[in-house]
DNA sequence: GTCAATTCACATGAAAGAGACCACGGTCTAGTG
DNA sequence: CTAGACCGTGGTCTCTTTCATGTGAATTGACGA
């Protein structure tokens, strides 16, 4: 019975017709073969780093723009040209590119320059060499032939925030010991004043040359969002006008075209799985809820579970009254969670840490405020939609086991 | 009424410790011929 | 004689604690009008 259910279902997906032609093109990391509103931009890498295929060292570059413009699709696309044509005449260029923010990845400046000499062929242990040494492998790697390298760093900002500018300092100096290779920089950075805070000496060495990535404008997301569709799904599958207000939503996000595609793919998703045969503006609003909660739901199940206890004592504070939180009540509940759950109660300091993490993730909102004479405090208070909240609160429970 | 000093309740910074993870080199042990 | 097991040392990395210093405005209290 069940399973002739189930199968029937699948001969059903299977004899329907799909919505989409080919959803790749939707997801985050679909290379398009050109990109639309940036051919200033991608000329402007290009006559930079062009230098390199004549193996003199490009200026190094820095890129700066939300997230969202683009920035990393028009470098990486720039890259591969370069690429391309290097290798038809057999020019030495090598272009790694290294994503910082990711975790246990390239967050250090250890990880960053193992990762390096990794791509290089070099084995090179996670952990338990000076950093010196790996540097060491690095320089005797790279310096071995002659050729140019051009190193992209993304999300450069993260890197500098955990790790310290000395990776760059060190990076920008190391072509004056290099004698075969020489290195060029790449800096891309969603953070527009990121450099203020940089050694002097590494600002004015990083960003030789500087380049502005500008919001995408409603109009621009409308080509590249028609653009992809045109390739994502059938003909005629989406109602008019979803296209427009999926612009619209994203425009409003400080032009980020990634959020756009997003949502126009979970929107087909949602579509397809309700059986509909068409892609409604409505989806588009339950698809911004969707991913919303997804996103929530992630990342509150995924946090230590000291986090999650502090996130706890907020939801059980918020539950009783209205309003405002401060931290010295936050840490009094939280005290009394780690009681009941055997968790060993952190410092007051550390609790202070962690809300302004949980602040960076977007799941509370932490102010500092003063209120005169009676202190100086964070005004807490949840930023998730209510309609999640009882959703959240059941993981909390369950991950702290209180149920 | 005005103005500077005070005061609160934390925020924010810096430094250092704990503990996990890991590589490397030296020493010990057991197995092999 | 040699391969593998087993230490000790020294390194990174993350999470915390400890200690120190900073901070913004309501309140206080002195002062003069």
């Amino acid at each position: 019975m069940v399973k002739k259910g189930i199968t029937g279902l699948f001969e059903d997906y299977l004899t329907k017709e799909p919505l989409f032609l080919d959803k790749e093109v939707l997801q985050a990391n679909y290379t398009p073969d050109n990109i639309p509103h940036r051919d200033d931009q991608i000329t402007q890498i290009a006559k930079i780093l062009a230098p390199a295929l004549r193996l003199n060292k490009p200026s190094n570059l820095f890129v700066y723009g939300k997230t969202g413009t683009g920035k990393t699709l028009s470098v990486r696309h720039t890259t591969n040209h370069i690429l391309e044509v290097s290798k038809k005449n057999k020019i030495p260029v090598k272009v790694f590119y290294i994503n910082c923010k990711l975790k246990r990845v390239a967050d250090t400046e250890y990880r960053l320059i193992a990762q390096l000499a990794r791509e290089f062929g070099k084995a090179v242990p996670p952990t338990g060499l000076p950093t010196d040494e790996v540097y060491k492998i690095f320089y005797n790697a790279i310096d071995h032939n002659k050729q140019v390298v051009l190193l992209i760093l993304d999300e450069i900002d993260q890197l500098v925030k955990k790790a310290g500018d000395e990776i760059l300092y060190n990076l920008t100096r190391i072509n004056s010991e290099l004698k075969n290779a020489q290195i060029s920089v790449v800096g891309i950075s969603n953070d527009l004043v990121f450099t203020d805070n940089l050694d002097p000496r590494v600002k004015s060495s990083l960003s030789e040359e500087e380049l502005v990535f500008p919001p995408y404008n409603a109009l621009q997301i409308q080509d590249i969002l028609n653009q992809r569709a045109k390739v994502a799904f059938r003909d005629g599958i989406l109602r008019s006008g979803v296209i427009e207000k999926c612009a619209a939503y994203a425009a409003k996000e400080h032009g980020d075209a990634r959020r756009a595609l997003e949502l126009l793919r979970i929107a087909g998703e949602l579509a397809e799985r309700s059986n509909e045969l068409h892609v409604e503006i409505e989806h588009l609003d339950l698809a911004e809820e969707k991913i919303e909660r997804d996103r929530m739901v992630d990342i509150v199940s995924t946090q230590p579970k000291q986090f999650q206890a502090v996130l706890y004592s907020i939801y059980a504070i918020s539950e009783t009254r209205k309003g405002n939180i401060s931290t010295g009540e936050v840490y009094d509940v939280y005290k009394s969670i780690c009681n009941r759950t055997a968790l060993r109660p952190l410092t007051q300091r550390r609790l202070s840490d962690i809300l302004a993490e949980l602040d960076m993730l977007g799941i509370i909102n932490a102010k500092v405020i003063s209120k005169g004479r009676y202190g100086r405090t964070k005004e807490i208070s949840l930023a998730t939609q209510p309609s999640i909240e009882p959703k959240i609160r059941s993981i909390l429970k369950n991950d702290l086991g209180l149920a």
